[in-house]
DNA sequence: ATGAAAGCGCTAACAG
DNA sequence: CTGTTAGCGCTTTCAT
């Protein structure tokens, strides 16, 4: 027998739907009917149902209901790195598009490390989650078919080869080509690039200013400098690069936080920006759009491809879905303060 | 009876503890025991369970436990904006407080909307989560203690007056006074504030303000200027004081955000910073640590405020404490590149 | 329209 | 040491 009702409510400090059936004096089946708002309850019964839950302050449990249901409408997502700005608005639109389709996006982080961040898909798995997005993953690919081998999985900013992986990325290449395009069309030749090391999206980056200085007969000014996705790494690129002796008139960074590593060198080296070098980022994080800062850029539609990612997902559990989809969208330019055509010998111009 | 073994993990493509049990020839109780470590397991059973577990690739369901368990291990953690760097860190220290007592956090965000905010309080609670942070919500007092009403909360940057909420809050009017102090000591006595309007800790920021120049006897020459939390806030604020007339020699923002929108607009304006105006900011968030902007401001420990938010929250959950526990943690003083002596007429120096 | 009964996957006494 | 037995709180047939 179930236990008497009434006292239930002493047990863990929450009424359950047991409480509110001796309340209501119906029986347990028909609150649930009525929670889940049922047409076929009779109005009376549903008021008295409602008016009972609402007294006892009734929440529902949705561990006891995921449990039955195996099914828990939550996605969860698993963020390599909540410092990286670029994925908090990736998890703008992700929380926007759940919410839309009802689901409730839980988000964990992994630290850049393959360890936490398996650590955190394994919590997430074991929560028997309906999905998971990995946002930015550093682990082995052997983890993420692993993951996948249990609930439908999608990347985001990294590329999937698998066919039970959905991804969706940014043109990498197709960024940096609008980039050197922009700069080319200002004017430019001696162009440089300071690469992102082994950073999500950097070779590819690297490859297309390097196939895009090709593609202008620019292949022999072509530098490329070896950095970060850092501060850092911006600025040791640029040191690098001036060190060198041909000071390049342009140089497009892997990302914004490098590039403003490598605004703050080219300062320190008494270089001005525009005037005396242009620099482009990569990314259009709010440090971009910053008044003080205010860097010419590549942009990604983050929201569109957090949004994306959960669509992909919902795709997979509720349409059963089985190819994978592998979604790339287009990077636009973003025009600010830190292009200019080259200074042409002796006739600077300001700022 | 329950259903019959093997076939179990067709249900829902997960095997269960019953399919282990199976396979290894044991019953399910046993396999439970196993799989929480217990030691009167005989040893030679102990790895049959866990082959057979290894084998089927058995992950435990976290939902069933929790249901039994009536615990689920997990903190929820309401982030009332996500884009906010202070938050980024302090979320650093939640997680690594709640791995170290075995807790997971789980992260949901508000999007500073009182609506969306209770959404994903309402969420956690069913989720039935052990305990729920609240870091910087905006949201109604009246909700904070319904919420309390059935779990344990912490409020982090938001003070709590209530026995059954706890809090970790920086020593905003401390924080100010740091600032003026050092502003002070430099020798400016024309210092003005650019206040955060009604953001979290404005008010005590702006009393402080006050407390600490009234204290230095100038409270003559305190000009406060509306401004708020944002870019736009700070340059604002600085316009503001500027069309007045008698300029200050030294500007306290609110926040670093606002301070580098300052530093935008004082650039505008034709003014040097240091040179001409010294600048302070609050929160010492990454912003203000880029080479770029060098931002002299008031550090808080955020990563041992989340973890202080975790730690008290434990100390409901596992130490059963009733009172509350208010901690206010004492803010420091960074020193950048934007403060420097006034300059004293005609002989300004350089940065 | 409503209730009874059978679990979801797991833990926790309680026996043996 | 190991198996049996009750549920945790809720959904969901299946009768009535």
């Amino acid at each position: 027998m179930t236990r008497a009702t009434g006292d239930g409510s002493r047990r863990t400090g929450h009424p359950t739907i047991l409480d509110v059936a001796a309340r209501a004096g119906v029986s347990k089946s028909l609150v649930s009917l009525v929670l889940r708002g049922s047409p076929r309850v009779r109005e009376e019964k549903r008021k008295a149902v409602l008016r009972a839950a609402e007294q006892l302050g009734y929440r529902p449990n949705a561990v006891a209901r995921s449990l039955v249901r195996r099914r828990t409408n939550v996605i969860g997502v698993m963020l390599s790195d909540l410092h990286n700005q670029y994925f908090v608005e990736v998890v703008d639109g992700i929380e926007a598009e759940a919410l839309a389709a009802q689901y409730r996006a839980l988000i964990n982080t992994g630290g850049r490390l393959p360890e936490r961040e398996w650590d955190a898909i394994e919590t997430m798995l074991q929560l028997r989650t309906d999905g998971v997005i990995l946002a930015g993953p550093v682990l082995p690919s052997s983890r993420i078919l692993e993951a996948a081998a249990s609930v439908p999985v999608v990347l985001v900013a990294r590329a999937s080869r698998w066919s039970s992986v959905d991804s969706v990325t940014n043109d990498d290449r197709g960024g940096a080509r609008l980039a050197v395009d922009h700069l080319v069309s200002l004017g430019h030749r001696m162009i440089a690039h300071v690469d992102g090391g082994r950073g999500a999206g950097a070779e590819a980056r690297r490859q297309g200013f390097l196939d895009a200085m090709r593609d202008h007969g620019l292949a022999g000014t072509a530098l490329v400098a070896p950095g970060a996705f850092t501060e850092e790494g911006g600025a040791a690129g640029i040191d690098a690069l001036l060190s060198r002796g041909r000071r390049p008139t342009a140089v497009f960074v892997a990302n914004d936080l490098a590039a403003v590593g490598a605004l703050h060198a080219l300062e320190r080296q008494g270089l001005g920006v525009p005037d005396d070098v242009s620099v482009v980022g990569y990314d259009n994080t709010a440090l971009a759009a910053l008044g003080h800062i205010s860097l010419t850029t590549i942009d990604q539609p983050r929201r569109e491809i957090g949004a994306t990612a959960v669509r992909l997902l919902l795709e997979r559990l509720e349409n059963g879905r089985r190819g994978a989809r592998h979604v790339v969208v287009p990077p636009s330019l973003v025009v600010r303060g830190t292009t200019a055509p080259p200074a042409t010998d002796g006739a600077r111009r300001s700022r």
